[in-house]
This record gives C-alpha cells, sequence and structure tokens, in this order.
DNA sequence: TGAGTTATTGACCTTTTGGTTCCCAATCAG
DNA sequence: CTGATTGGGAACCAAAAGGTCAATAACTCA
C-alpha cells in the first residue's frame, strides 16, 4: 500500500456541494472550492478530476441529500393526505427563505445555467427534475380532494407543480420578497380547495 | 462637430440583447458580445461602459421588447376574458419552444444568475418580474371565473403565475421535454374549470 | 483648407480562469 | 530500515476574462 488520503472524499464532496450550492457552477471558482473544501490544488485533481467531474459528483450527493429527502417527504407516510405533503414542501422552501436561506435549489440554478448548453448536465438535472415530477404524482395519487382525476390530469398537474416549484426556488435566490413566496404558496394551498 | 458613430446604438443594443439572451449574462463573453454586435472592443467600450452596464441597459430594452408586449397582452383588449389572456400568454411560451426556441426569457435567467449576488441586477430583474405579476393580476381582475375572489387572493393567484411563469422558462432553457410543458400549461388551462 | 472633435481599431495590460508538474513527506510491505 | 507508492502542496502554465490606450480616420465648422 501506501500514504493514505488525509481528507474524506465524502465530506469534501459536502463541502464542494455547499460551494457549488451558493455560488452556483460558474460562479465557484477553483480557489473557491480549495477554500471551501480546504485542500490545494494538486490534491484537488488528484482526487476529483476537475470541475465539471466534481460538479457530476456532487449533481449526485445533492439527489441524495435534498431531492432524495423532498420525494421521501411527498411519497408518504401513507396516513398523511398527498395534498398536505405537497404543501408541507412547497411550506419548507419558504420556511427556509424566511431563515435567510436564499440559496434556492443546487438543480434549478443548474437547470438556468450550465444544463442549456451542457448536454450531460442538463441529462443529470432532467433525471433529478422528474424524480420530483415523480413524487409530486405520487402525493397526487395519494390525495383525497384529487381522487376524481384520471391518471392524466394527475401527470399534468404534476409537471405544473414541477414548474412551480422551480420558479420558486429560482425566485427565492434572486431576492424577490419573501411576501411574495408567501402569497404563491398560500394559494398553492388554496387550490385544494378550489378543485375540490 | 466630429465623427459620428458608425453604428446605430438602439440596434447594437438589440444585438447584444440576443448574445445576452442566449448565453447568459456569464456565458456572453466579451468576444462574443463584440462578434455578435460587429464592431472592435474600443468602439464597444466608447459606445457602452463596459459588460455590466451593457447589461443594464439590454435589460431595459428586454423590458420594451419582450416583457412590455407581454404585459399588454395580459391588459387587454377588454373584450377578451382575462383568463383567456393568461392562457395565451402561457400557449405563447410553449409555442415558441415548439419552434426550437430554447433561449427562456433573460429576465428569468438574470434572476437564477446574476441577481443572487449582484443588488443591481436583482433589482432590475424584481421590478420587471413585478411588472409580469401586475399584469397577470389585472388579467385575473378581468376574469369571469376568477371574479368570486377578493383582491387578496388575485395578488396571491398573480404571485403563483409568475412563479409559474418563471419555472416553465427555466425549464424550456434546461432542455426539458417538450411534453412536460404542454402538460403543465393544458393543466393551468383547466385550473379555470376548477376553480370556477 | 485647416483646426478641433470624436469614432475606430488593434495592440496591450492585468487579473483570473481551469489545469499541470514536480518535489517532498508520509505511509506501508518486506 | 528500505524501497515502493501515493498524497500534498507550491510553483508554474496557457488561455481567456474584462478593460485601457495611443495612433489613425472621418466628420463639421470656421
Amino acid at each position: 500500500m501506501a500514504r493514505p488520503r488525509e481528507f474524506d472524499i465524502a465530506t469534501a464532496t459536502r463541502k464542494a456541494m455547499n460551494v457549488f450550492w451558493e455560488h452556483g457552477y460558474h460562479g465557484a471558482s477553483l480557489p473557491d472550492l480549495l477554500a471551501g473544501i480546504g485542500i490545494a490544488r494538486g490534491s484537488f485533481y488528484k482526487a476529483f478530476d476537475g470541475k465539471k467531474p466534481l460538479f457530476m459528483s456532487v449533481l449526485e450527493l445533492y439527489n441524495q441529500e435534498a431531492i432524495a429527502p423532498a420525494v421521501a417527504l411527498l411519497s408518504g407516510p401513507d396516513n398523511v393526505d398527498g395534498w398536505d405533503r405537497i404543501i408541507s414542501l412547497f411550506n419548507q422552501v419558504v420556511g427556509a427563505v424566511a431563515q435567510g436561506d436564499r440559496k434556492g435549489c443546487l438543480v434549478c440554478t443548474a437547470a438556468a445555467g450550465p444544463a442549456a448548453y451542457d448536454p450531460e448536465i442538463a441529462k443529470a438535472v432532467g433525471l433529478a427534475l422528474d424524480e420530483m415530477r415523480k413524487g409530486f404524482e405520487t402525493a397526487l395519487n395519494a390525495s383525497q380532494a384529487h381522487s376524481h382525476m384520471g391518471q392524466m390530469k394527475h401527470r399534468a398537474l404534476a409537471d405544473t407543480l414541477t414548474a412551480q416549484y422551480v420558479g420558486l426556488r429560482i425566485l427565492a435566490r434572486s431576492q424577490a420578497p419573501l411576501e411574495a413566496l408567501e402569497r404563491s404558496v398560500s394559494c398553492i394551498k388554496d387550490l385544494v380547495v378550489l378543485s375540490a
């Protein structure tokens, strides 16, 4: 064998995730990443393989750390009504903003940024957002108020909610007033009443 | 007097708008802009005052060329039902995508990008999106199906629709499947039925 | 026609970008 | 202990970023 690595790859990737999350893909420079992780250039290239490969790993980690929990929230538990789960998710989103977290969603920011010209990133982003969409669909299938809707309608509404989620998180990032985000969500909440 | 400028500032700004629109603020490099406008570096700095000042002018132009027409569509004519105007706007958005236009919305892309750390851009973006929001509100006030809703509900729904608009345009830019965007809008269309 | 003024151009500058290299230090097997 | 192997980190690199400037060209007015 030989000398063991002095830092944990997983931990370093998590730190890198935070840097990308805050600054976006382009905004995160090599020095930013190095400072955030706490290693030097050489180690960085030895461990990861440059900025973009790291970003792809970060997207994967983000799926586990942020997307998967959101999807889990939407998917259960079964004793909670599906629409309530959806409202909980949106409440979490504006709740984060209310506590000063304006980072938004890493995937959504990537969707608006490098996904436009990088097919690999676009694909990863698309997969992550599709997970969200499927989560919404699962929740809708478990919603009392939407049980009268057909499967196709559920799918369409899931797509709409996905777009709503993206819009909300982009607006959060763009310093939109908190009240506007709160109003958006309060209105979605009422949607169940309207569509019931 | 002195030597007259060989190009039209307004035309050049419009060309720059297209470059920014396609590549985003960061993605549009100086050479990109120079090639797009068709002038040399020196002229660029003489006419405009650098990249960011130009971008601010571009945002202004975009407000006239893209935001204002959208708001106008939402605001009238009075013989068209308000909700129909809203649906028309969303149809236009996915119609553009259907014809291969994946540029999205310059303001939405800026919201997800430089607005996160540049207060000046954030302010301009916020103003533009607020115009959209007011447009939605105006349309809702002229919607038969929503006449039973109070003013506060109109405002909240306008915020929701604004977020929906942003999400839709970001998804368009991120190469999301056309069908997903179509489903989103078709669902919004039904919303009038549900909320009637 | 000549003076004054301003646009045009392309070379040049600084800083920063992402990426590479090389040498030293640390670790393990034998 | 020793040699092989690997990580660590600073120095280094080329390219590209945005920005400046001095020389040249074009125009108007006196």
